[in-house]
DNA sequence: CTATAATTCACTACATTTAGTGATTATGAT
DNA sequence: ATCATAATCACTAAATGTAGTGAATTATAG
């Protein structure tokens, strides 16, 4: 059985150097590359042969779901899994969008970080537990409870971050240059479609959704 | 030479295991054990020889915080370090108040994490580049712009999740069996002292700091 | 035990947000 | 070109939040 050629990319440089160590003696693994960045992993695969990357979720210039896509759209042979503390259903559901092979919590053990890899390299996805059972929980959320995913319009998201950032209705107005009863109608659309109660909703939307 | 005997706490079973995997064959240092949360740290102690306590900054049921200053109170003589991907002043702040020995970022390599801990075996603190900058800055701004410092009372956290769930201040008082003008005083006095200008503001800084 | 801080309550006044209803003018997509 | 949506504006009324001032009671720590 040929090895498997595994990149790992992820700008903690000393949980890079762990993964690797955990990986090092492994039999059927090869590690191919451990490198800091997207950027540097995009470069990288244009000269080497790799069967599957390991990614970070967070990283700074070029995040794990970019980098994912970016992957994906070139090499869509490359198997790609994603590790990340948390297991938000909405990352997780752009990833699987772009075709993602795996995803594992940084808590997860060695023997189930072989589990995926030996998964990914058979042509299987892997995701944990954890990060099904959410997934299928939001999932089952969205059918239940509200069907309608707002779409916010720019104007929405930018009094959004207005509001975030303390501005009264008066003050986006005044920024905006338009009438503080246009303000008004924004708010008003914004609670309704996401189905909020207050200000303080909508800033916790917002920062939640990464909005502001 | 006697080696380091080194303790490692962290929830993130990977990481704890690749951290071990670096660590593992290092002369002059022995690890003594890798533990998945404070709990289990604090049994561990009772009856093991450790100089250096390697523990992530968070991890559920009890925090770093919270252990470093419990190991300090009951063995002082025990080096502690912190490991964090974030470098948040207020948290720094914290650590050293609690007589914190070290604090590395996660993306320190291999080489910073051995500096580190012989620095902190010679008994001579070690705290990376970055979390000094960072430090530093927040206390060149905190004579700078303003001195307050806010710590929250019980009380006051409390009362900032309610408003974060979007409660009125009507039902947060309702909630917790007080009058509306006490819910007031509390909501006055945490604008003022976080120096925010309404709830948007406190929202947002409740998320930030992860209050809520 | 005794300062200090936390928690509690009260009253007033004003600012801001929320809710309801309705309507006109862009803008973009088919 | 036209249909849908976005963006704009208007008015009213009620609810909620913000600000100022003051003070009593209860914890907490030194």
């Amino acid at each position: 059985m040929e090895k498997i050629n595994i990149l790992i990319v992820d700008d903690h440089h000393m949980f890079l150097e762990g993964l690797a160590a955990l990986l090092a003696n492994i039999q059927d693994v090869h590690l191919t590359g451990t490198l800091k960045n997207g950027k540097e992993a995009l470069e990288f695969l244009e000269s080497n042969t790799v069967d599957v990357v390991i990614m970070d979720i967070s990283m700074p210039g070029m995040d794990g779901i970019e980098l994912n896509k970016l992957i994906k759209d070139s090499y869509p042979h490359i198997k790609t899994m994603v590790l990340s503390t948390h297991s938000d259903p909405k990352t997780i559901n752009k990833l699987i969008q772009d075709d993602v092979n795996g995803y594992l919590l940084k808590n997860a053990d060695k023997s189930e970080l072989l589990e995926a890899v030996y998964s990914l390299a058979k042509g299987q996805n892997y995701f944990s537990e954890e990060v099904k059972e959410k997934y299928t929980n939001s999932m089952f959320a969205r059918q239940s409870k509200s069907n309608e995913e707002p779409p916010l319009s720019r104007r929405e998201i930018e009094i959004l971050k207005l509001i975030v950032a303390q501005n009264t209705t008066q003050e986006i107005a005044e920024k905006l240059f338009i009438s503080q009863h246009t303000v008004n109608s924004h708010r008003k659309n914004l609670l309704s479609k996401l189905g909020l109660k207050n200000t303080a909703g909508l800033v916790k939307y917002a920062l939640e959704e990464g909005i502001a």
